[in-house]
DNA sequence: TAAATAGTGTCTCTTAGACAATATTAT
DNA sequence: ATAATATTGTCTAAGAGACACTATTTA
């Protein structure tokens, strides 16, 4: 920041791109969207694009959140920022990267408007390789995910307002990749006091109906 | 990154600022510059600098912690981009913020050779205001060095190669700004096997000497 | 009544935290 | 001797994890 040090050229570019998460079919999925143009024509990519001169870093990945599925007011992180030379065949991009966590009710089944082609994958089996360096950006968000699971409760923003204990379960399972027991859970939840149980409930096909709960907003918010 | 969306205009410039923290008097210490030229010339900043047109980001970092402060192979770490269009009178900067964890006897007394003036300041008493939204950063790697602190090892990156006990304890103690017992110290660091004692002690005037240590490297570095 | 899902409690082990006395050195 | 610092163990409480059966619904 200083005015110390040599200027650098002119040409830097910034975009924001968003590792949109959700969750379809009982597994953690990420929206991709297919090239169109060069670089990398016909690869699948993060989506994302260049920040405007009058906006800030948020407000580029709220925007492009919003251009690529329509949704506003879900989360939204800063991850990392990918700056490495050779990153984008163009010309220097430096990447300011974002994760978002959109819940299976707002997702839209396919892209927005903005997008010629996207589609959601399961996270882990993303077509390969993606654009640029975007299956690091993609690794990076993943860990970033599964670390804050365990230390926060930031499954809910991945279910609707009312949801049950077993769907939260498969939330967490689906980001962790591996199965729960269903007291241990169901307690550590509890404990959390984090949860309120509703007066309703709903049945899924066969089986008892299960109680609805709603989320009950902690302390912290980011 | 993607191609789609409308271009941004070419004058996005990048800088490298590092929060560069160290241990004296026992009290953790971070290094600021005074800015010789406008803006916010006198005010007291975050060290950093420009981005070179083919220089990764890590590597700007490193070259203007070496630029500041002469030391190379120090525990340097990502933190945070800030990119709010109103945050430098010059035009649009975004600045790729790091911190930087530098052991007292490598740590200069004052500045290296690039600044005018630089100085270290109790990281909780520093002049105010910075320049710029320099307080902001600053709070935030607090942040982030009090989090890793309590679930890693990164403490030891404020000591020299041998150290006792006690003085890891007043680093924690320093960081956290809260006093420890000695004992579930010492147990919780036993515990994480990540240390290893010397055949060496050292006495720090009156008192029984203390054995001496030395960090054993355990799986994960970054 | 069979199949599917929801809901619930105990025991054990580990971890975190409170707490005080002894050991070794310099002055 | 006194002051200064280093070193050490127990008890308790809370949290994490293993583990199996009953309850309610649909087909």
């Amino acid at each position: 920041m200083s005015a110390r040090g040599r200027s650098t050229s002119d040409s830097v570019r910034v975009t924001a791109d968003i590792v949109i998460f959700t969750i379809r079919d009982d597994a953690l999925q990420v929206l991709l969207v297919r090239r169109g143009i060069p670089p990398f024509e016909g690869a699948w990519a993060i989506p994302g694009g260049f920040v405007l001169p009058d906006e800030s870093l948020d407000d580029a990945a709220r925007r492009e959140l919003r251009e690529e599925t329509g949704v506003e007011d879900v989360w939204l992180e800063q991850l990392y920022t990918f700056g490495e030379p050779g990153r984008d065949p163009r010309g220097r991009v430096i990447t300011v990267a974002y994760f978002a966590l959109i819940s299976p009710d707002r997702a839209p089944p396919l892209a927005g408007s903005d997008a010629a082609e996207a589609s959601w994958f399961p996270a882990d089996r993303t077509p390969r390789p993606l654009a640029f360096d975007h299956e690091a950006i993609l690794a990076t968000a993943l860990d970033r995910l599964r670390g804050k699971l365990t230390y926060t409760s930031i499954g809910f923003e991945l279910l609707p307002k009312k949801f049950t204990l077993s769907q939260l379960q498969r939330v967490h399972e689906a980001i962790l990749g591996e199965s729960l027991d269903k007291r241990n859970f169901r307690k550590r939840i509890d404990a959390l006091g984090i949860v309120r149980p509703l007066d309703e409930s709903v049945s899924a096909g066969a089986g008892r109906p299960a109680q609805l709960f709603a989320f009950r907003r902690p302390k912290t918010g980011h």
